[in-house]
This record gives structure tokens, C-alpha cells and sequence, in this order.
DNA sequence: CGCCGTGTTGACTATTCTCAACCCAGGTGG
DNA sequence: CCACCTGGGTTGAGAATAGTCAACACGGCG
């Protein structure tokens, strides 16, 4: 299985041979963890950092009446929990949306990693910056845009994401998520998300599918919501591969 | 001047005298900006870390038809622009709320100084955790929470930041910002907020004044906001000082 | 075959937005 | 010293987006 998180890094730095090893050397083990699953919850902390390697989660929030918010999805090549490192205790929890695998690294693996691999240490932190860049993109997307736009732009995030680690055909992409998962994600309700979906079917950006999504026309849909992809600071173009 | 960056650093680790020491002298030169100024914007690139040690400042991202999401507040003790080792240019803009007093860190002070002092280094990626982790609860607090809810739990955010460096006295706290910034932080329109504002001083937990909000009753204001501190990671509990 | 997770539809509600007018305090310049 | 101007704040009416609730459709899995 390729390194996702390797095909990550490289849109940004140019890694070595040694580099890649260090990097697929470093699994603890690997880990299933079904859908609906929690991986770590809210309170909890983690013994180790979380590399996922296939499938999609999310990171979210309660409210007191049981309300879920979802702050960012985790998709191949994200890290869990680098909060390991440094805060005593999760602030949220991590979810399955769909059947996940993943690999845990021990936090002196990690250590290492970082102390003989400066270029890794670089990658990683750009990583982590983009993860920021990429939740104030959300409180924008949650905080200005339509719900057709916001929905619009999520799918277009997606997108973008999962092609960055090869998992999308071109122009096509499949976005294995419910109506309810993109519901939460966007703050608003299930059936107005329903109404929503299906303005965009209309307007022939995406087709509807039991519990997914297809996206059709990903420059158009890029266009209704707004999209640019600079805040993911995708620094080098997509070559080789 | 005490250092404000400090005070905030020693809320999650004790720093020796030598650390203190090295991160008061890193200063390059102090700068001014005037209010409703910009400190950087959107696609600049900046050259050296900036560390906010006087006023407010907020990071914030327009729309095209020049709507302002704000995504974070600055408050002293601050680091602007931690992008500059890493990212290429901004993906958003800081603006100063109130007049501002800041240094600057060139690159190389910055470098040095995360090469001799790990304590610091640490200190900085906790900063930068915290960070995140409070961009997720601003996603939470708009996506999720009412107009009253919301508006109670950003200026608890806000005492309790300020707070920290030691900016308020206690129970009460003066928040120095106007309805507007405030708007555009919460997503909530202009004089809808200054309804909610009004509901909040009715129920007695902030009064209004011409240009700023005196928080006072800071106890109930947080049940009316459902805020919890636990995001702000405050390891270490208030003492000395 | 039947149940459950998902998706769909429609009616009704309400929070929030928009717009427009007006107020008020403080600073500025004549 | 007063008139004016500006930045902020206040109020109210009407419009609209989005939320809620409830019922139903549908397909796949057990």
C-alpha cells in the first residue's frame, strides 16, 4: 500500500529516499477501526500518534443536547494526534465515517523521527499550519457563505483533499459521506442539506447516491462555492506519481 | 514593560530565568499600528514574527462583496505570523481592532532561539495547539450555538484570554470592541447583534458602553454561553505574579 | 420478509437578515 | 462657543433563509 501521507508531504517539500524510509518504518502497528467508531474521545489522551491510512473521519464536538459538530474531516495521510507531544487531554473527539485503517506511531518513534529527519520536521509542521488555515477557512465557510455555497465548498475541500493523496479519477470524485455527515459538517439541518443537495443536483455539479455523493462537474462546483485552494498552500503542482 | 508573551508561556511551563532572559532580548524593534489599520494581508508574505504586546487585533478573512469574517482575536502575548517559516504567503489578514503595539522577531532571532532553548520550543508548539484548538470551538460557536449563546461565549473567550495576561481585574472585564468587530466575529448581522447585546445587558450580565462592553458578571455569562476553559489548555493554575 | 438506515417531501415556525431612519457623543473647524 | 460631521449605536418593519416536525419512500442486510 503507498504512503499517503508521503504523497501529502511531497506537494509541499521534496523528500528523500531516507526520508520515505524513516517514514514507513516508523508504523507501530496497524490498527482497523469500524464505522461509527469512535478512535479517541473528548477527555482522553492519547498514548500515541495516529496516522490514517484509508477511509474517512472527522473531528467534532457535543453539544449539551447531544448535537454533533464536525470541525474537520481526517482523510489518508492526516495525522490523529499530535497533541501527544504537548496537551494533557483531547478537546474533541475523532470519529469514523467510514471503515477506517490506520497505523499508530509511539511517541518516541515520533520523537526520533523529528530529531534526525529536519526535512520531516519541516513537512509536519506545514502539515499542522494547513490544518489551522484550513479550520479558519471553515469558520468562514460555516460563519458566511449560503448553505448552497458552504455546501459547495465543502465537497470542493474533499475533493481537493482526497486528490492530493490520488484518491479521486480527474475530474470525478466520489464522496463516500451521508446526508447527515455533511449535515453536521456544515451546520445546518438534515433536511435543509436534503433540499440543498438537490439544488446542486439541478444544477448538474453533483449526483446523489445512497450514502454518497458523486461530485460531476468539480470546476463549476468550485465556482458556486466560492472554492480556492489556496488556503491549502499546496506549494508544489502534482507531478510523477 | 512586563512581557505579556511570557506570562502567557508560564501558564503551561515554568521557564527558567536564562529562557525569559533569551525570549526579552529576542526583540528586533518595536512598532506601532493604528487602529483599523493592517498588520499584514491576505497574500503578503511576511518577514519576521510579529508579537502583539499592547491592544487587540483580529485575523480575519472578506468576502467578495467585502464582508469581514474575523477568525481569531489577537490579544498580547500573541504571535502574529509563525507562517514565516513555512508557508509561502498569507491565506488572511490581520488588522488592528485597537491601536497596537507589537515587536518584531526576525527569522534568524526566532531560529536561534528554538535551537537553544527547547523548553521554548515546546512552549511555542503548545501556543500554536491552543491555537487550533480554539479555532474549533469558534467553528462550534458558530455553527452551533444561538445569537445570545454565541455572542456570551466570545467575550468569555475573550476575558478569560485577556485574563491571562493579566488585562482584567477579576470579576469585571472591559472588552474594547465595538458592536461591529464583534459582528463580524460571532456571523451575526450588525444590529442584530446590538439586540443581543442589549438582551444580554438586560439579563444583567454585561453593560454597554459607547465603543466597548464591560463584562459584569462573569460567572453567569459563562453558563450563558455554555463556555468551558478547557480548550485554552491553562495547565498550570494562576499564581505569583 | 421485514426492519433499519437513509433519503425525500411538505407544512409550519422562527431566527436572523436587510434596510432605512434616527439618535447621540465627541471632536473639529470656523 | 457653536455648528457640523463622523463614528458608533438603536429601533422597527418586512423578507427570507434555515430550522423543526412528521410522515413516507426505498433499498439492502439479516
Amino acid at each position: 500500500m503507498e504512503n499517503p501521507l508521503i504523497r501529502k508531504l511531497e506537494r509541499f517539500v521534496r523528500l528523500s529516499a531516507e526520508d520515505k524510509e524513516a517514514l514507513i518504518g516508523i508504523s507501530d502497528r496497524t490498527r482497523h477501526v469500524e464505522r461509527h467508531a469512535d478512535i479517541i474521545r473528548d477527555g482522553e489522551q492519547p498514548d500515541y500518534v495516529s496516522l490514517i491510512m484509508e477511509g474517512i473521519a472527522c473531528r467534532y464536538k457535543l453539544s449539551e443536547n447531544g448535537e454533533r459538530q464536525i470541525v474537520a474531516y481526517l482523510v489518508p495521510g492526516d495525522l490523529c494526534d499530535i497533541h501527544i507531544f504537548i496537551l494533557k487531554q483531547m478537546d474533541h473527539s475523532i470519529g469514523a465515517l467510514t471503515p477506517i485503517t490506520m497505523i499508530d506511531i509511539s511517541r518516541q518513534a515520533m520523537l526520533d523521527l523529528l530529531r534526525s529527519r529536519p526535512a520531516l520536521t519541516e513537512a509536519l509542521w506545514w502539515s499542522s499550519l494547513v490544518d489551522s488555515a484550513t479550520l479558519r477557512e471553515w469558520i468562514f465557510n460555516v460563519g458566511m457563505r449560503t448553505s448552497y455555497e458552504r455546501t459547495a465548498h465543502l465537497l470542493c475541500e474533499l475533493f481537493v483533499r482526497l486528490e492530493t493523496v490520488g484518491l479521486t479519477d480527474g475530474i470525478r470524485g466520489q464522496v463516500p459521506l451521508t446526508q447527515e455527515e455533511l449535515s453536521d459538517a456544515v451546520g445546518v439541518g438534515r433536511t435543509h442539506v436534503n433540499k440543498t443537495l438537490q439544488e446542486l443536483q439541478d444544477d448538474g455539479l453533483v449526483e446523489l447516491r445512497r450514502s454518497s455523493i458523486e461530485i460531476t462537474d468539480i470546476k463549476r462546483l468550485m465556482q458556486a462555492g466560492g472554492f480556492s485552494a489556496n488556503y491549502l498552500h499546496l506549494e508544489r503542482p502534482v507531478f510523477e506519481h
